[in-house]
DNA sequence: TGTACTTTGCAACCCGGTTGCAGTTCTTGT
DNA sequence: ACAAGAACTGCAACCGGGTTGCAAAGTACA
């Protein structure tokens, strides 16, 4: 009984130690379609008859393998959005991200890079969570 | 820190247009005591007895009047820290804060300022919420 | 002092995140 | 192919931070 299965989908999950449930495949594919970073609430009504709990673990899961990363926008809900491809989720890799005020939607800022000096000394840095807010370009208008 | 007196206390709120009464007050001089961000948890258990929703409250109205400004730390709560005198909490006027993922505290970096420039085309900032996170100078060692 | 407005305290609610557990599905060794 | 064990899923329920409604207490001011 093998439910169909896109296999570069598969593949991604298989190259980061991923086993590939069909739930997962489904989050995966979601989350590659709409290139933004969700909330688990989004992406339970992006489905007709999904278990909010096996969403959860499912981005639980992807973030464990480092295949999203996860952001606080200061919606209220942490936001997951897939990681480049050779991504380990270093302070040097994370970039910024934008939340719109108005429609809520959460954009990577792929190319905003952080100065990553200028810290106290003694002072460890180990992850970063940036957010500009604002509108954003639909909503400026 | 220096830690002001009950009448520059209440002055502070008047000229931020806060009516000054006893619990604000109170709520003012344990901010200015810790001189660090704190969440409403935090700030309920410095006191002995106090109503969670007052703080909230009183908290609430700081920032509006924008005494207070809050940081997302990613540690669940929200946190607040005194502004500077005259902030208006504009963009360029917010500064990085810095959580300690062991002791779960909250810096103010006041010196690290960020960079306002490279948003995409008819993006309109807002706000910035920067926190950088790793172990504090007391926690690293 | 009387009246209108503000603040406070309590209870209760909302919602995102999380866990326990039982049933199902999948992997592995034979 | 099959049984045993591991991993995954779905449901219910819990937790904790944030928030609101409302009545009582406090405050401003004519």
């Amino acid at each position: 009984m093998n439910i169909p299965m896109k296999p570069e989908l598969e593949q991604i999950l298989l190259s980061r130690k991923i086993q590939p449930t069909a739930m997962r495949l489904l989050v995966l594919e979601e989350l590659s379609r709409v290139n933004m970073a969700v909330s688990l609430n989004e992406l339970e009504a992006s489905f007709d008859k999904a278990d909010r709990v096996t969403l959860y673990r499912s981005l639980k899961t992807f973030r464990k393998h480092k295949l999203v990363h996860s952001i606080e926008d200061g919606s209220g809900s942490l936001k997951y959005a897939l990681c480049e491809e050779d991504c380990e989720c270093k302070p040097e890799e994370l970039h910024a991200h934008f939340h719109c005020n108005k429609c809520n939607a959460t954009f990577c800022l792929k190319d905003y890079h952080l100065p990553v000096s200028g810290l106290p000394r003694r002072f460890v840095l180990e992850e970063m969570n940036l957010v500009l807010k604002g509108l954003c370009d639909a909503c400026s208008a």
